[in-house]
DNA sequence: GTGAAAGCGCTAACAT
DNA sequence: ATGTTAGCGCTTTCAC
């Protein structure tokens, strides 16, 4: 019923292992007429590879995994970032011959049974805490961290210019002559992401003159109804705070909604910048103000650095940071008097 | 280095195959002290079962595949709706002891060479056309199409009640008092979703007393831009029109935008319904009333079918539809006068 | 209830 | 440039 290898050899009168060669591309070993005759007989016959096969005998799968912590309720529930970097990391492999799984996890020590049992050629971590990177204890397979300021040596960390991207922020907002500003976004966590965001904006406006200690931290959680608590009651509890700056769109969008809402203008009493530049930063109206970073050139990059590690064996190395840059819309501008 | 089979086996004193019935659950032809002890060691050891061999030996993976079609660019890049039934489709298999394989489909053939490929157990079809399930001829393997109105025999689709989803959302805006509305979508494609929406909204407008002949068909694509681009023209264009159902809440969000772009006002001079319920139909102020499906039992239906079949080699049965249900915010009103 | 034999389709490591 | 030998770790089948 199905083609095999041997098929293919016996109608051409070969053995099995130079098929075996001529369909991995080993094509020093072989002449070029016997290429071409196996090349022909395949495709006549209609030859796909058996994976399962291939993986066990090479003990290699051609198989990354996308690994996704998965909470409570169990379900794989990613941002719309992550969907953008699995996705996109899916073609690259795709047209290099390796295939994705998507793998939930719940425990630890899953991954290190889901590489083990499949013989993955190396997985991706995708919205992992830095404390659940630094657990990691696993050799041998590439593993690349997104977004994640773990120091475990053995991933490698594939993240946006956090620090640069706050400084933007920071930036765009004195610019503007704001000098009370807000910083809302979810608690610290270590040096993350978050806090390097925070670090990055407090020095840009600290460059920019504005007075350090007056700066306003608000911690609320990356949701929409957060911002738009905080949106509701951001002019009376302080009114003092001309523009905010939220480590997220959903958020920033949030706190344009309650605003609003409170019969206050965006950007007339206060002006807002997000940070991701996610489709919904676009819905607003004004359009939302926000810093994005170059998903196309981090997915490239998380490929080429999972591909590099699989097939030229190039050791783990320092942690690679994405650019990110300011798009303008309309939620930003000169503070009220 | 790693554990298999015959290690426990020989720790345990019996067979490979004794080992292998315990860890298969075939516990009715193992006895009970037998099944303690080979546990245990397995436990011990630390044993991972070798999917690759178990997937070869016995010509069946335990993987179900996620397909989806790839454009020109190539990204994956699924919608909302898309991720999540990926991402729960994923819980529920992964706790049955199953795996996705997230991959992108070129052309109609990858489809078969990766299911023989894998020796998948199942697929599921997402963001497919009509015209493409209709092609698929594979059997032998359960293929469960999402939001599909093919009548392919050889896929079992699972979809929202699109016909009632566009009755609710004609009843909720006649039963406002609207006799002059407004259809916003996407071309028709065949008696696909769109085919469906329309004829439920038609059907519930003229139960209602809507002159039919006078209800405005507004072709657009499902973008924010397309919708906001009709909205920034509809009160000028169509000033008998009084309210407006649009397709997807991305379209409908870009009416608003547009409408209140344009100086217009939701719902004072326009009422505006959606479909999807996505968490952007709620970021809107007004909140944009929408028209939702239940997606935890959609999630769940299709992992049921799935498993079913793989099982209990249920043969495919009819297409399910799953409930509507309407989401009432501050979207739709009374007409002006 | 348990086990021995045979092989799934492929590739690594040598031959030749 | 091509072939041979030996498995990879597991399950199927059938015997005990």
């Amino acid at each position: 019923m199905t083609v095999k290898l041997s098929d293919i050899a016996d109608q051409a009168g070969v053995s099995v292992m130079t098929v075996s060669n001529v369909m991995n591309g080993k094509h020093a070993r072989v002449s070029k007429a016997t290429i071409d005759r196996v090349l022909e007989i395949a495709e006549r016959l209609g030859y796909v590879p058996n994976i399962p096969a291939r993986s066990l005998a090479a003990s290699r799968s051609h198989i990354v995994a996308a690994l996704v912590p998965v909470g409570e309720e169990g379900s794989l529930l990613f941002s719309p970032h992550t969907v953008a970097v699995i996705g996109g990391v899916e073609r690259h492999l795709r047209h290099r011959g390796y295939h994705v799984l998507l793998r939930g996890i719940e425990r630890d020590d899953e991954i290190a049974q889901t590489i083990r049992g499949w013989s993955l050629d190396g997985a991706i971590l995708v919205e992992f805490t830095d404390a659940q990177i630094d657990r990691i204890r696993i050799d041998g397979v590439p593993l690349v961290a997104i977004d994640s300021y773990s120091a475990n040596p053995r991933t490698i960390g594939v993240r946006t210019d956090d620090h640069r991207g706050g400084w933007l922020a920071g930036a765009c907002l004195a610019e503007a002559g704001h000098r009370r500003v807000m910083f809302a976004g979810p608690p610290y966590e270590g040096m993350g992401v978050v806090g390097q965001r925070w670090d990055g904006f407090r020095a840009a406006c600290v460059a920019a003159g504005v007075d350090a200690s007056k700066i306003v931290r608000e911690e609320v959680l990356t949701s929409f109804e957060d911002g738009r608590a905080l949106g509701l009651r951001l002019l009376r509890d302080h009114p003092d705070v001309t523009a905010v700056f939220a480590t997220a769109d959903v958020l920033a969008v949030g706190i344009m909604a309650g605003v609003a809402e409170a019969g206050g203008s965006v950007p007339g009493d206060l002006s807002v910048i997000g940070f991701d530049a996610l489709d919904i930063s676009g819905y607003t109206t004004p359009g939302l103000t926000t810093v994005a970073q170059d998903m196309d050139a981090k997915v490239a990059e998380v490929a080429r650095i999972i591909l590099d590690e699989i097939e030229r064996g190039e050791g783990p190395r320092a942690p690679v940071s994405l650019g990110v840059r300011l798009i303008e819309r309309g939620s930003v501008a000169a503070p009220r008097r």
